[in-house]
DNA sequence: TCACACCCTGTAGTAACTTCAGGGTCAAGC
DNA sequence: GCTTGACCCTGAAGTTACTACAGGGTGTGA
């Protein structure tokens, strides 16, 4: 008989919460395991290691849906992996995006930081001001590329 | 009289879909307006000045709540802006966090990316591979520093 | 009178969980 | 036998900052 966990086990080895878990099921991203006779759920090594795959996905900020694709591909050995590299080439070049947005925002920030060093009167802090102005103030709105579609659940 | 403003003229203005508007009043960062006969919203100067600074900071990538806590000291401005050097100081070091985290996410990417230049079958897969693997590549995990609370509507 | 753009309220959906309420199960200790 | 505590169960609601939708009313030009 090859060696079950319960899911507080599970969890620990995977380093999940729990409640992950079971949502992870809900979204069929996990497989229903067995059913001991208390109605405990019964886990293997293969549930083990889908879900340690799919937290170090998470873990490099796919989402949901991106990890989908990958466990695809994973549970079709024989197909080609192009559709591997595609999904991780998107994701690379989504995290380049927020990464230019980031450091864009954080040079806005350091500049309105500058325009108050002392704690003077709210009526006459320059940051107040310079929110107040309607023109921002490196510019352009980036806002939210990278956007993803529903999580279906059960 | 002073010039007043129907919804889809002061969402135009500020540049923010009309639902943003209705939204924010129901987070009070925006007080209530007055009603035409026709129950329709009436906005004046003074609101489209409030919500141009609630768009800039959010452009910022700032939290509603420590948007809240900006236009706390913004109304009364007898108040020192200490509190205001404190929130950006602290949303500062909030990016740069956020920051370092996606530059070393991207590190990881591209030398998981590296593991499959051709399209070879899945079974093969250099990044299917790595994924596997329990161990994270570069390792240690972040995820999610900075967390908000609650946004109370009415 | 019609189309059409605008306005209203209230509710639900988005991502990926987390938290909570209200239970049942099981082993150890008294 | 009973209690305590750690574990497990389900289902629903909360988190952030919106966005979208349903189902209506209002105002203006042709």
């Amino acid at each position: 008989m090859p060696k079950t966990y319960q899911i507080g086990e599970l969890a620990r080895q995977a380093d999940v919460p729990v409640e992950t878990v079971r949502y992870y099921e809900s979204l069929k991203l996990l497989p229903k395991p067995g059913r001991a006779a208390n109605n405990y759920r019964q886990y293997t090594q293969v549930h083990l290691e889908r879900l340690s795959f799919i937290r170090h996905c998470r873990s490099l900020d796919m989402s949901i849906d991106e990890i989908r694709q990958l466990l695809r591909v994973r549970d079709r050995p024989e197909a080609d992996c192009a559709e591997v590299n595609a999904v991780l080439d998107e994701h690379i070049e989504h995290v380049g995006q927020k990464l230019s947005e980031l450091q864009r925002l954080k040079r806005q920030l350091i500049a309105l930081r500058e325009r108050c060093q002392t704690a003077s009167r709210g009526a006459d802090c320059g940051i107040l001001a310079g929110l107040a102005e309607t023109q921002a103030i490196g510019s352009e709105r980036p806002r939210d590329g990278h956007r993803k579609r529903s999580v279906h659940r059960d």
